[in-house]
DNA sequence: AATAATACTTTGTAATGCAAGGTATTATAT
DNA sequence: ATATAATACCTTGCATTACAAAGTATTATT
C-alpha cells in the first residue's frame, strides 16, 4: 500500500492541515511583510506545501476577518492584474507567537509519546 | 493579552489538533502495545496534551471502524470496571509512518517559511 | 482571435474537536 | 449504611475548516 494514494490517508492529511496553514500564512507575512494570495501558493509550494486555491482565499478573507490580517488591492506599476496584499496587524502577530509556541508544545507531547515504556 | 486566555486562539487550537490526535493514539499504541481510553487520556496528561473524554471516546471508535485499531473488552483480574483495550493493526502501523513522515515534512515547511527572504 | 496565465471569489460537502449530558461500576469517606 | 468520588465509556449537537468545482475578470502569448 503506498499511503500517498491511500484515501483515508488524503483525508487525514486535509483535517491535519487545519490550523497548521492559518500558522504558515502568519509566518510568511512575517518574513515577506506583505504579499497576496497567489504568490502565497507559489510560495508554499516552494516550500512544499501545496494547497488548493479554494482553501487559501478563503482562509486570508477569514484571517482578516479576525482581525489578523490587514489588506488593500494594488495594481501592478506597469499594468497587470490587481492583487490584494496581506499585512500582518499587531494581533496577528502576537497571535503567531502563541501559535508557534502551541507548535513546539505539540512536538514535545509526541516526542514524550514516542519515548513512551 | 495573554494568547491562552483568547477565544479566537481556543478555537484554532482545537482546529490544530485535528489529525494530530490520531498520530498521537497511534504513537501512543505502538510503544504501550495496548492501552484503553481512560488510562491514554492521563498518558497524554502527562505528556502535556489535555483532551476531551468526548473527544477521544469516538476517536478510538473510528479508528477501530477504519480499520487502524482493534479491540477487545478486559475486566481486570481482580475486580474493576471493564475496559476497552485498543491495539494497533497492520494498516494502522503502516498509516502511522506515512503521518509521522507527514508530520516532518510540516516541520520542513514551516522552517522553509520561517527562512524566507 | 483564441488560448493560457494571472488573480480572486463563491458554493456545497465531509470531517473532527469539544461541551454537555448520560450510564454504570467500584472505591472511599462519613 | 449511605453518600460521594473515581473509574470507564458513550452519545448528541454545534462550530469550524480543507477541498473540489465552478465561476469572473484581466493581461499576455500564440
Amino acid at each position: 500500500m503506498a499511503p500517498m494514494e491511500n484515501i483515508t490517508y488524503q483525508k487525514w492529511l486535509s483535517q491535519f492541515r487545519k490550523g497548521y496553514l492559518e500558522l504558515c500564512v502568519l509566518v510568511a507575512l512575517r518574513q515577506r511583510k506583505s504579499s497576496y494570495g497567489f504568490e502565497l501558493l507559489q510560495t508554499f509550494e516552494n516550500a512544499g506545501l501545496e494547497i488548493n486555491e479554494g482553501t487559501l482565499y478563503p482562509l486570508l478573507n477569514r484571517m482578516q476577518k479576525n482581525g489578523w490580517l490587514t489588506s488593500r488591492w494594488e495594481t501592478p506599476v506597469d499594468s497587470g492584474h490587481p492583487r490584494r496584499f496581506y499585512q500582518l496587524s499587531k494581533e496577528g502577530k502576537t497571535l503567531m507567537s502563541a501559535m508557534l509556541t502551541a507548535y513546539q508544545d505539540h512536538e514535545h507531547t509526541l516526542t514524550q509519546l514516542k519515548e513512551l515504556k
